[in-house]
DNA sequence: GTGACAATCTGTAACGTTTCAGTATATAGA
DNA sequence: TCTATATACTGAAACGTTACAGATTGTCAC
């Protein structure tokens, strides 16, 4: 091409970021025709679309995020929203990497949304969806009548939660089998002649507290054991509260022999109550505990313990945003993952 | 106004989110007036500013990030770089919590930019620069010679790195005194009467790993205790791979009786190990453990603490980025932070 | 040779914002 | 009265993308 160049033309073939423009320049086509060429459009042909894409391959081209954004409203984010205070620390690592894993070679971001005690939990996801700040959002921490799924299906914004609901609206989900841990945990401690059990439970307002009491009282009554009430303090409870109320259990006649936790630090703390009341794990009762990472059996040998996959819900919940957002029908993205058995490491 | 409204006016007035046009409609104003107004530019009238920020404030306008970023360049996004391996857990969620608190009120975004073992560190920070995704980068695991800052420094990409280079070249970090901690764990253990001390120390490729040790050594020769060679190991290694080694070091003749430990999960592993050999903490050995959150007294009430704050380095790290961004000198955005004391659980 | 049609490509406008280069109006100086 | 200057405001253009509504070919039937 030995035209005069344009100045449109110099700014194309500038050494900036390339654009649609510079592909254009540089394949001598139109903007429109390079655009369609990159996304498989029909009405491009063979030849043309392939060079296009060799050449975007080349010069390592990669869409503007604002440009498509501000044209088409697709954000190519996804928005994990995350209680500061109460959320188990593991869980917020491990679920992050499995997002991350799932959305690794999309061309989505992961941003997280945090919110504090102090605030409604509604406000962080108001705030995403009148700023269309993302194409879709993880929640964790569901309630059985959950405002914020309420929300956003009222508003047709993608979304997966992290349990379940229960307010006969249909959603994608990944949720841990609590009724099963629970039940299971029951069955295990009934097995090694535990009689009178204990639960700490995830706080009231969560929708696994009941699934996980469920699967308590079912098995209970199952194998004929029965519940010593430790409902004065749930996993959401500090450290030292648990410590506290389980010392404070154990020192009462009636005080339970099998311990079922839901959390893995709250299970440290009912460890060191146990101890304080001057009782022995293993001897004077057993605990079955959840855990995430692999590091209660060091904690006390004879802790009992089931294994909940963070970075596979992680991963879970980001196929399910990410199906939805493609098209597919909530229904079909609900996923429940089942507890492992109980383990056992003590060494006799 | 009893004129007819035109088909601009028409959209403005329409239900959607509100933009400048919006505003600008129903003010009366041109959409640059409205622009100005709302960031206090010089040339606008008092009185305007005022009417132009309220009615803004009414109907509750929030400037499109799209419609900002094509424009100017500027994202409004934080990122924070991620190894999918190796990272701490509890720093990952503390630092986010640290950093979303400080940007909370800002109109930045936080962004996790994950990379895993496999791949070249330098990967995502490439991604992030070439593609204009972030205003504003935090990474971790810093290297003494760190390419990852040498080529931000290079683009003028402002970043804050969580520990400290040494390549002559000058940039925002936080860091925490591994050298204070390491020193002051030796003294604490001389004083004691420990003299033969191990270190478990981070990796070697990280810029704390010669602070950790540094600090190890000089105090040492300080107290005149010495050193028993411990470094087949180092934190990143695995649960088990530590315990076997600690064992192994316990069995032998010319073993600790006293350890300093750079992170917590690995002290579970070195007291695990410990154990193995059939020794005693507390007894036959003491171990100093930095901790990240208050849970290692539980574990073993004869352990030594030093509690390292994450939540304060991912504050730090954030007001670091955004002082950078903001246009303050790098030099003046470095913190340093001082371990507490050793503290001690044990209750005779 | 004409019309119809498919195949392939293209220019323009728009998303919401900021910047540039103005345009009006009022005030003051001569 | 005229010009200069400051004050307060405005339209047009641009960032990079996609959607819409054409435009230009070539092929084929008749």
């Amino acid at each position: 091409m030995d035209r005069q160049q344009t100045e449109k033309d110099d700014e194309a073939s500038g050494q900036g970021r390339p654009t649609l423009k510079t592909l254009a320049f540089m394949t001598g086509l139109g903007v429109t025709t390079v655009s369609r060429a990159l996304k498989d459009a029909p009405e491009i042909g063979a030849e043309t679309r392939r060079r296009v894409q060799l050449v975007a391959k080349q010069i390592g081209y990669r869409p503007n995020r604002a440009g498509v954004r501000l044209r088409t409203g697709k954000t190519n984010v996804i928005s994990l929203v995350l209680n500061t205070e109460r959320e188990i620390m593991s869980f917020v690592s491990d679920i992050i990497y499995g997002v991350s894993e799932v959305i690794a070679d999309t061309p989505y971001h992961l941003i997280v949304t945090p919110y504090s005690r102090s605030q409604d939990p509604l406000d962080p996801i108001r705030y995403l969806v009148e700023t269309g700040s993302a194409d879709g959002v993880i929640i964790s921490r569901t309630q059985p009548n959950d405002p914020r799924a309420r929300y956003m299906l009222e508003r047709g914004i993608p979304f997966a939660t992290h349990g379940r609901t229960d307010m006969g609206l249909i959603h994608p989900y990944h949720d841990f089998d609590n009724y099963a841990f629970a039940a299971e945990a029951v069955r295990h401690l009934a097995g090694i002649g535990r009689r009178r059990l204990a639960l700490l439970a995830p706080p009231v307002e969560l929708t696994y507290h009941s699934h996980t009491l469920n699967g308590f009282t079912d098995a209970l009554s199952d194998v004929g054991a029965s519940e010593i009430p430790f409902n004065t303090v749930s996993i959401d409870h500090s450290i030292e509260q648990i410590r506290m109320r389980t010392a404070q259990l154990m020192r009462r006649e009636a005080r339970p022999d099998g311990f079922v936790s839901s959390a893995a630090a709250a299970t440290l703390a009912i460890v060191a109550g146990i101890e304080d009341a001057g009782l022995k794990l293993g001897r004077d009762v057993d605990v079955v505990s959840k855990q995430s990472s692999d590091l209660l059996h060091l904690f006390r040998r004879e802790l009992l313990v089931v294994n909940e996959n963070f970075r596979l819900a992680g991963a879970e919940l980001a196929r399910s945003v990410l199906g939805w957002i493609g098209g597919a029908a909530p229904g079909s993205l609900q996923s429940l993952s089942m507890p492992t058995e109980v383990l056992a490491y003590r060494r006799d």
